[in-house]
DNA sequence: CTTCCTGCAAACAATTTGCAGACAG
DNA sequence: CTGTCTGCAAATTGTTTGCAGGAAG
């Protein structure tokens, strides 16, 4: 699991750049995001800095992630049903392996997506911003498990 | 825009099939989904719905196409913010090029997606069911008005 | 006839918002 | 100091559910 040292300080400056401000709760929620592992939601963002903050609300860290939304240092993975979840680590768009039994999210990596991308985009005339890919299966933890 | 012929029929013999019921409500929505084109939300459903059978409720569109993802008949587009889009016209998973500006949704293809899923699975132990691609950019309509 | 379906209203769950007091810069 | 942020509670939105009467098969 590689940690990027850099995340934490990318965080903090793009929002400083931006005028938004630092406060305890804050750090708190980004420190989770650039250090810790996996694809948490916000209620699991929440328990994490309820333990060093504990008056600290749900509200709070989603005005958070909306603040790391709009300088651009968090990817939201989004699903209708269930609750969002986020990656504080790899931010730009990449595709996922989506375990339908224990809800595991894996990263993944796929190169002929850019050129996929552009060659869309030339067939069609939209002007391709972002993307998303998700795959979905059963991991081979639940595999095993009958 | 391609108008198959068979899939109202398909539907219906699917939902019959597994003991589910034709009701004229549902026949409409069936209809709408077969025939229509786009992707339309619940909403639009209802609306065209209503228009034939005034009591309808959008209660009724949701359980109708919660009966048609049961027997595997409509693409369910999910949208964590936004409402739920479907598809009764091409029903296996396919790439999507969405307009972040007007909402428009394009049927699009991808014949490297099927490699690449194998090679995920054989490469990560993931047994694969499904997958989702979204393209979000600007369409060519959206680009031209200022 | 029996079981499933409709329509209505209430319930849900994740996320967002309004506001008054608190605090970062 | 001043404008932004926090915490609280209420609002929002798309979707789901429970139930009583109604219709499909």
């Amino acid at each position: 699991m590689p940690n990027d040292p850099g995340r934490l300080e990318s965080m903090l400056r793009r929002i400083r750049e931006l005028g938004f401000r630092i406060t305890p709760q804050r750090l708190a929620v980004l420190k989770f995001l650039a250090e810790g592992g996996g694809h948490p939601g916000a209620e699991e963002i929440h328990a994490s800095v309820k333990a060093d903050f504990p008056t600290t609300t749900l509200a709070t860290v989603y005005k958070t992630l909306a603040v790391l939304k709009a300088v651009g240092q968090v990817l939201e993975i989004e699903f209708s049903g269930d609750h969002n979840r986020y990656d504080g680590k790899r931010i730009e768009p990449h595709p996922h392996l989506i375990c339908i039994k224990c809800g595991r999210i894996m990263d993944s990596d796929c190169e002929s997506l850019a050129s996929m991308t552009e060659k869309l985009a030339s067939r069609t005339g939209f002007k391709i911003v972002s993307h998303r890919l998700d795959f979905f299966g059963v991991c081979p933890r639940c595999q095993k498990e009958r």
